[in-house]
DNA sequence: GTGTAATCGAGACGGTACGTCCAGTCTTACA
DNA sequence: TGTAAGACTGGACGTACCGTCTCGATTACAC
């Protein structure tokens, strides 16, 4: 029986590396800055292999973020316990880290990346729109079952402004005044 | 009595044709075609002339936004009509003008500029943070006032909501469904 | 067994391409006038591929009198015929040739190549140092043996001041006077 | 009556200071690193008033030399001592300036201004095949009415290998061997 | 074992854009 | 009018990457 695979296979070991190197430059000096000859080098790998594998810079840091190699995991909400509780704990999670220099240059350069090139938008909108999305949403919707919120409350709408919210604060300059989480969780308060 | 200014002084209308050239270039082919060399040769004028001006690309792109010859038009609360209208048109408009391919790329490019250059991240915070925020919070605090909108709400942190909600739009890949116009101001609603 | 050479490797095409179109363009417009850029888009090569095997332009210039592209064939004196007669022609030739605009300004081009670079110096002289110097020499050593001229001839000196004579000629402004060949000639007779 | 002369005279401050500009910034990096904008800067002048009174950078080199800015005071034969000494003073000195790097440097630097520039070859040749030429040529009339040189020298024929043999040890690039001076003292012998 | 085939590293290739430097010109205010 | 200042267009410089290509070497499966 023969097998439909002939040649070398792909290393595996050189998957791992170039991923680690893309982390750790990225984490270095962000998304403009990074270069495929650059994570070639740091990889020792040689440049052809990630053209092989990858059709471009975006889609290589995409890859990051979904194998969890880019420390982004998010949080989650945890179905156990009550739904305000969650969001609050998701809002001011979500707000420290971009307090951090650190996960703030990251999640521009995730963002940068989506704004300009199509493979990685798609990536990084089946994290958010998956993974953020679908926790935020089901959190929403036990929060209005168990009465915790609104009972008219526009589920999808709401999950989208919160994760805009998020989002506007990356490319915002200046810091931010008030306290922010209460103020959003009291819009959802019955 | 001498005068302080000594030297050719700076070309208005090369700094026009620089602009101009930029907004032709980057409704053609999107911000990470366009090019400094580009802009420098559309514009007929001397390379070292852009770099004696801007630190970098974005933040030339960002003082097109800055002085309207990107086609951007922010709509504008107008403080006669009543304030759910105004939010209602604001929103709505928003979302057309994201559908609209050539307002989307352009959207595109401005929030890769600002996700990843200090300095047109620091000028286009100023035109969003300035004039579109400042007319939302207008809008929200005449609507507050009329009783159009719920007496509790929290200003600031709404209007970075809804912000924050167009942006997330720009860099997501799929179409949104629902009527999301009436499920945000049902949110605001009293 | 493995192979000490690993990698693409250098074109040879390329090599020719450059050094003939080197030798047209310092023909054509002078050595001062002779850009890198000039000379790469004329062999139909990447810049790159100029800065990553030559030092500078006048190293290029150099290779090109060394491998014989540029018409500087230099009269080589004939072992057969006597000595008198080969310097006549060596000394008539030389003048013959810097009487002729290309080759004068050609000359002059590889001179300044050799009083600015220290590349092209090196190389340059490997050349003027070596197969000039060597056959003058030789020639001068037949005459010495041979009676044709006098005997206490330091040949050294003499040669260096036969190629000096030459040299001259390149950045004198006005014509020479007088018969200087065989006034030349007269100093070493016996 | 008014004079012929309109408007502000010429600055004799400016020409000295730019003179003296050229010497230093020649002295420090060599010909090729010079620039017009570094003169005018190092002289506090302004550009335009370079451009208005040398046609080209070598020319401003060239009458450094002739004005006696640059320290190349050749050594002239003095008419009092005897022709042999002279000549031997001479060659002995040149060759001792050309072991002195900065001297060399600045030799080599004119050679190429020379070699490269029509201006600047006209005003060099006139101090070299003026001043230098013209003593060499009264110290070897002066050997041969003497007896000290051979009866029937070709004046001019030498004097341009003497200056040649000077010109050659510039653009080589090995250290000469052997007693140069004497060598050629002896073939003028009679 | 002995092909056959695809991947691997390395690195040169033709190109594009970068940001700097300088050339030579032009336009101010001042002397 | 000459001068210092300094901005202007234009263009060469040398560097950094891009995405492609061409090597020898390696590693599997098929015969």
């Amino acid at each position: 029986m023969p097998s439909g695979v002939r040649g070398r296979p792909r290393s595996e070991g050189s998957r791992q590396r170039i991923l680690a190197a893309t982390r750790d430059l990225l984490l270095e000096s962000g998304y403009d800055q990074l270069s495929i000859a650059a994570i070639a080098d740091a990889a020792g790998v040689g440049r052809q292999t990630l053209y092989r594998w990858w059709p471009s810079k975006a889609s290589i840091v995409a890859e990051c973020v979904i194998e969890n190699v880019l420390p982004l995991r998010t949080v989650v909400a945890d179905p156990e316990r009550p739904a305000l509780e969650c969001l609050r704990a998701w809002l001011g999670e979500s707000r420290r880290r971009l307090a951090m220099p650190d996960q703030l240059a990251l999640f521009r350069a995730l963002t940068a990346a989506a704004a300009s090139d199509e493979t990685a938008r798609l990536r990084l909108d089946a994290l958010f729109g998956g993974a953020i999305r679908h926790s935020l949403r089901s959190a929403l919707e036990r929060g209005v079952e168990s009465g915790e919120l609104r009972a008219d409350l526009p589920i999808e709408t709401v999950a989208d402004l919160l994760i805009g919210g998020m989002l506007y604060r990356l490319v915002r300059a200046d810091e931010e005044a008030g306290d922010a989480v209460e103020d959003t969780l009291k819009l959802l308060a019955p």
